[in-house]
RNA sequence: GUGGCUAUAGCUCAGUUGGUUAGAGCGCCGGAUUGUGAUUCCGGAGGUCGCCGGUUCAAAUCCGGUUAGCCACCCCA
């Protein structure tokens, strides 16, 4: 019997199981409510775009592994590897009738041909939020407000509300103030390129390759260095960073819209060590050119940014001569998921429902029907097993799945007018309850 | 895309220099227990050794290719 055709999936990308997918699924609703307690709005675009759209004006294509090809009616096409570039084609195409300020949130899966890695997928979803029509800094906090805030709710709902975060913020104004001084603007890209390698390869191979590759001297290279590296107290940073950068106009306002964030972020109630100055931070996509922030988790930092983003002056530049600038950030659910389920987080319930109703007594199936709607009714989550099996058996399945609460009746029970309401997360507790103070018994054992 | 490591039961892994019917723990199914899920005991199912080809009397084991996972570069979520 070799003509089975032998079930696999592509290389990076993956099925879900109940217990991934809920916890995928909880990731979503975090996001979501996050988002939309901001005021950003929910939208929605192609997977599929021209490809034009996609690689920009003599865009890299390779940067960007496209997945690209000619549809059925001849045209060349590419599916998003990204939310930000259809927003750009979107913000260009209704401009008009959203208005600005336009706040929006994306989630929705995009796809990058490139290798595979732990959390690195060629099919993943990412959680976008942005903020376009303003070059207020206030939306720049509020960015980093919102991304502190997400963050967070997904400790309360994965790890007992605090998961380890920390998000690093820059500004490419300060960077950009820096390579204006020592006159390096033609290498900006090598010579970021290579900063941002600093935490990693430290700080002689990164002169070596600035000298070597980008075309710095050792003097320049020295210096942005030793800017990169100023450690201390926020503030002090600031005031050494304004004195390095004294004569610049564009380093200058980096510095100060830099202060304005951390000083409003604290008054805002973010505690400090949650949010950190990190001048090697240079990365982020080429149209970042203000504030830059990148958030990784305490204990699994090698998997990278899970939510970055940051300032763009001109979004649509390509599609529009309108000028739209824009702050926002992504957060990349699947490779925090990955995250995650390293560090245990991930709960092994593979059922949304809380409660089991066993199928005790085959002749009462209506009646446990009827319960189970009662209580689906006062929002509880309910499932009814479909057979009158043993009841060792049913008992066995709810335990396997991960309901937490059981609600079993036979003959004894109709006749006394109780349910028997088992607390399946502690062996053996068990009552009668009857059946006006069921909801409320229910409610109190699934707090 | 380049380079490296890995691939044996549902899961985690043994498998000695190539040598008969490839093993363990956990899990799963059935029973002991005809009104109760993490214990105990008994029984059972489940594997073309990722896939294709080569070397050999003989391949899970050696060689080549391929697919997938992981790691580094690159880039990023």
């Amino acid at each position: 019997m070799s003509d089975l055709i032998q079930p696999r999936t592509l290389k990076g990308f993956r099925d879900y199981l109940p217990n991934t997918m809920m916890a995928r699924e909880q990731l979503v609703e975090t996001a979501r409510r996050v988002y939309r307690s901001y005021g950003f709005s929910p939208i929605d675009t192609p997977a599929l775009e021209y490809a034009e759209i996609l690689t920009g004006k003599g865009g890299d294509e390779s940067d960007k592994q496209l997945y690209r090809f000619t549809d059925h009616g001849g045209r060349d096409v590419a599916m998003r590897f990204d939310l930000t570039v259809p927003l750009a084609r979107f913000a260009a195409q209704y401009s008009q009738q959203l208005g600005t300020p336009f706040k929006r949130y994306h989630i929705a899966t995009v796809w990058r041909g490139e290798n595979t890695q732990k959390g690195r997928y060629r099919e993943f979803m990412q959680c976008d939020f942005d903020t376009i029509g303003t070059e207020s800094n206030a939306a720049d906090i509020e960015a980093l407000l919102v991304i502190h805030d997400l963050m967070e709710a997904i400790g309360v709902a994965f790890s007992n509300g605090d998961l380890g975060f920390g998000i690093r913020v820059n500004n490419r104004l300060v960077l950009n103030g820096l390579l204006e001084k020592q006159g390096l603007q033609e290498q900006s890209v090598g010579v970021l390129r290579s900063l941002d390698k600093l935490p990693k390869i430290g700080r002689e191979k990164v002169i070596a390759e600035m000298t070597e590759h980008v075309g710095a001297t050792a003097e320049q290279a020295n210096s942005v260095i030793d800017l990169a590296e100023l450690t201390g107290e926020t503030g002090d940073v600031l005031n050494s960073l304004e004195t390095m950068l004294s004569g610049s106009e564009v380093g200058q306002l980096g510095v100060a819209r830099l202060r304005e964030l951390f000083s409003a972020c604290l008054t805002a109630g973010i505690p400090s060590e949650r949010i950190g100055l990190d001048l090697s931070i240079a990365r982020g996509l080429d149209y970042y050119t203000g504030t830059i922030y990148e958030t990784f988790l305490t204990d699994m930092p090698n998997i990278g940014s899970v939510c970055s983003g940051g300032r763009y002056d001109n979004l649509a530049g390509l599609f529009t001569n309108e000028k739209l600038p824009g702050i926002g950030a992504s957060l990349g659910l699947d490779r925090l998921l990955a995250a995650l389920e390293l560090m245990e987080k991930v709960q092994t319930a593979s059922t949304p429902a809380e409660i089991f109703i066993p199928q005790f007594d085959a002749d009462r199936l209506g009646e446990y029907l009827k319960l189970a709607r009662e209580l689906r009714a006062e929002g509880f989550t309910v499932e009814v097993y479909p057979e009158a099996k043993p009841l060792k058996k049913q008992l066995k399945y709810c335990d396997k799945k991960g309901h937490r609460v059981a609600i079993i009746a036979g003959g004894n029970e109709f006749k006394a007018g109780v349910w028997q309401v088992k607390n399946l997360q502690v062996r053996g507790e068990q009552s009668d309850v009857s059946g006006a103070n069921l909801a409320e018994h229910l409610r109190s054992l699934l707090r």
